[in-house]
DNA sequence: AAAATATGTCAACATGTCTGACATAAAAAC
DNA sequence: GTTTTTATGTCAGACATGTTGACATATTTT
C-alpha cells in the first residue's frame, strides 16, 4: 500500500497510468453487472433476490455451516440474513438441523430441491467464468487470481483461497 | 467466442476443475464486496448510495455525457437513475447545459465540488487496484485484463477497453 | 403537420440493507 | 449452581435502490 520505493531495478513500473487503474475499476465494474444479470432474472421468477442466491450459493458450497460463519462471509446483519433465510427454509430450499456439539448453533444445508436451484443458478456464472478462463488460457487465468487476491482486503478472506494449485 | 474444438494439442485444459471454476466466481464476490466497502462509507456521510458514486464516476470519466449514455452504461430506468442525479444536481455536484446540436439532451457534467467527491470516492478504490497491479506484476495485470474481458458480455461494453495497450 | 426522441416527473411497489430492542436456549465462566 | 456470554430469532421502523406504468414537454426528424 504505502511505498514508492522498492524499485531498484525491478519489474513493476511504479506510477501506473492513470488510465490503466480506471481501466481495472470499470472491469469490474462491468464483470459484476454482466455476472449477476442472468442469476437475477432466474431468481425472479421464484420472487427471490440476490441474496437468495448468495445464501444459497454459500451454504451449497459449505455444507452443516453455522448462521454466524454465513453471516461473516456475507458481512451483514442477522437481521438481513433472517429475512431470506427464512424464506428459503420455509419455502424447503434449505433445512437446518441443530448442531451436535453445540445445541444453540442452527447448521445448515441445502434440500435436494435447494441444489437444484442452486445448480440452476450457478449454471451460467460457472460456464462464463470458464470461457473466460479457456479463452485466456492459464497463464492469464494466474494473473486474474494474483491480481483479484490483491483486491481483496483481509488475510483472513484471502486465506480462503489457499488451496487450489 | 464459440468452439471448443480448437484444442489440437493447445495448452488449455478443457475441461477445468469444479473447484477452479467455484475459485473464479468466489473471487469475483469477494473482490466486488470490499471493492465497495469504503467509498459505501464514505457516501454515508453525503446521505448518498453507491448509485450516486456510479454516476459521479462514469460522469467524471465521460464529461458532456447525455443521459441516455448513461442509463446504457448504468442498465437502469430513467425513473431509477432521476432520484439520484436530481439529488446531485440540487446538491451542486453535477451541472447539466442543455446540447449544442441536438438541444433536448441534457449533457452532464461535474461541478468542481463534484470532482473532488468524485476523488475521494474514488481514491481507495485506485489504491486498491493501483497496490494489486504493482504486487501482482504486468504480466499478471495482462491475464486479470484478458479474463475480466472474457467474463464481461457484450462486444458493445468490450469495446470500452479497447484502446488502453 | 405528424411521429419519434430525449428528458422529466408522479405514484406505487419490491427488495435489501440498516439500527435498535428484546427473547430464548445453550454453553462457558465464576 | 448461578451468572454471563454466545448463537440465534424476531419485531419494528427506516432508508436506498431498483422496478412499472402513465403522462408531460421540448425538440428533432419524417
Amino acid at each position: 500500500m504505502s511505498d514508492i520505493k522498492t524499485t531498484e531495478g525491478l519489474t513493476p513500473p511504479l506510477t501506473l497510468p492513470e488510465d490503466e487503474v480506471r481501466q481495472g475499476i470499470e472491469l469490474l465494474f462491468y464483470a459484476y453487472r454482466d455476472f449477476t444479470i442472468e442469476p437475477d432474472t432466474i431468481l425472479l421468477k421464484y420472487g427471490f433476490g440476490r441474496a437468495h442466491h448468495r445464501v444459497i450459493y454459500f451454504v451449497g458450497r459449505h455444507p452443516h455451516m453455522s448462521v454466524s460463519e454465513l453471516l461473516v462471509i456475507l458481512r451483514i446483519t442477522k437481521q438481513s440474513l433472517a429475512r431470506v433465510l427464512g424464506q428459503l427454509v420455509r419455502q424447503g430450499f434449505i433445512v437446518q438441523h441443530t448442531g451436535k456439539s453445540d445445541r444453540r448453533q442452527r447448521l445448515l444445508q441445502l434440500t435436494p430441491t435447494g441444489v437444484e436451484l442452486e445448480r440452476q443458478l450457478s449454471e451460467n456464472q460457472r460456464q462464463r467464468i470458464q470461457r473466460a478462463y479457456v479463452e485466456a488460457g492459464p497463464h492469464a487465468v494466474e494473473g486474474f487470481r494474483k491480481v483479484m487476491l490483491g483486491v481483496i482486503s483481509g488475510d483472513a478472506d484471502r486465506g480462503r483461497f489457499r488451496r487450489t494449485r
